[in-house]
RNA sequence: GGUGCCAUAGCUCAGUUGGUAGAGCAAAGUACUGAAAAUCCUUGUGUCCCUGGUUCGAUUCCCGGUGGCACCA
């Protein structure tokens, strides 16, 4: 009976307004499914909604964390799911709406029960990468759990962390955890992908970020600096302006960053949601 | 009007001592289980400006043309 409407799509594509008029029309609030929203001292570059928008229908997950949390997609699918429970008590059809393919993924099919993993065993792995490189993580690793070796590809560092951390932390290859089992929601799901036109799609974001720097992103980013190295903060939008506090290049070099860097962003989305059948894709038209 | 330089990928250019060409950027595609707005991987056929000549063969050399830039009048 209870059903989850899941908004999705690229960056820019328009979910805020769709989702809002969706929840409106089912007196359902809107829950959010951004890993970057979530965090309350970022605004500007996350395209948080209005404060008009977030008086009309209820959000949660919207400025609901710090970004000295830590979140994670883990943490998401505990919390969300959790709130979804309560929700439904009251309502038969909720929305979420969000961008962030693995939080959706969290939700919808579950993790895998990884335990926790000590921070600090990963602030050591990650001081050992910037001392000794990669390889010898990845020879470590190969060592420890060969299946996730070739799994992963060689050059990429925050996975071989990732597994490695786990294959320590338990005294278990991190293979042995990936069941590739769907955990059952109790509760049905739609999911509906927005797109428009990759032109058009572009177009909106090179204007949205045009309107960020307007709205004052130089100066929100200014405050968070003190921030940078929380991985929050590693974040389209930030880091560009990071680098041009650092004096790498100008302001405008790094506008031009931010437009370019946005739009790999949504074609890595698109790409991402491209093999999940499960999508009703609707393509919107121009606005009027 | 004269002289010189330039014309090669969407852009900026390199290069071929004559055997049909490659970098950077842009762009496109791909992977994805607690950092995911993260982190990685792959992808360059283009009338080499046009006509003619030399040559087995011209994008490359030569004549002429067209366009751009610079300098001289």
């Amino acid at each position: 009976m209870s059903e989850l409407l899941i908004v999705l799509g690229p960056t820019a594509v328009g979910k805020t307004d769709y989702s809002i008029d969706l929840a409106l029309k089912y007196g359902s609030p809107v829950i959010s499914c951004d890993s970057r929203q979530i965090f309350r001292e970022m605004r500007i570059g996350t395209a948080r909604p209005s404060d008009e928008q977030l008086a009309r229908v209820r959000h949660y997950f919207i400025a609901s964390h710090s970004i000295t949390d830590n979140y994670t997609a883990g943490r998401y699918e505990v919390e969300a799911l959790s709130l979804l429970e309560d929700l439904f008590k009251t309502h038969d059809t909720l929305v979420m709406a969000g961008g962030s393919g693995l939080y959706i993924d969290a939700l919808c099919n579950g993790l895998d029960d990884f335990p926790d993993t000590d921070p600090q065993l990963r602030a050591t792995l990650i001081e050992r990468l910037e001392k000794e490189g990669l390889a010898p993580l990845r020879h470590e690793l190969r060592r420890l759990d060969p299946v996730t070796a070739d799994r992963i590809d060689p050059a990429n560092r925050q996975r071989i962390v990732r597994a490695l951390e786990v294959c320590i932390a338990t005294g278990r290859p991190y293979s042995e955890f990936r069941s590739g089992t769907r955990k059952e929601r109790p509760f049905s799901i739609r999911k509906i992908g927005l797109t428009r036109p990759r032109e058009e799609l572009y177009a909106r974001i090179d204007a949205r970020v045009d309107q960020m720097m307007a709205e004052g992103l130089e100066e929100e980013a200014g405050r968070l600096l003190p921030y940078r190295n929380l991985s929050a903060l590693n974040t389209v939008g930030y880091r560009e302006l990071f680098g041009y506090f650092d004096g790498e290049y100008p302001l405008e070099e790094a506008v031009r960053l931010i437009k370019r860097n946005t739009r790999h962003y949504a074609k890595k989305q698109l790409t991402y949601w491209a093999r999940d059948p499960e999508i009703s894709w609707l393509t919107l038209p121009l606005r009027p």
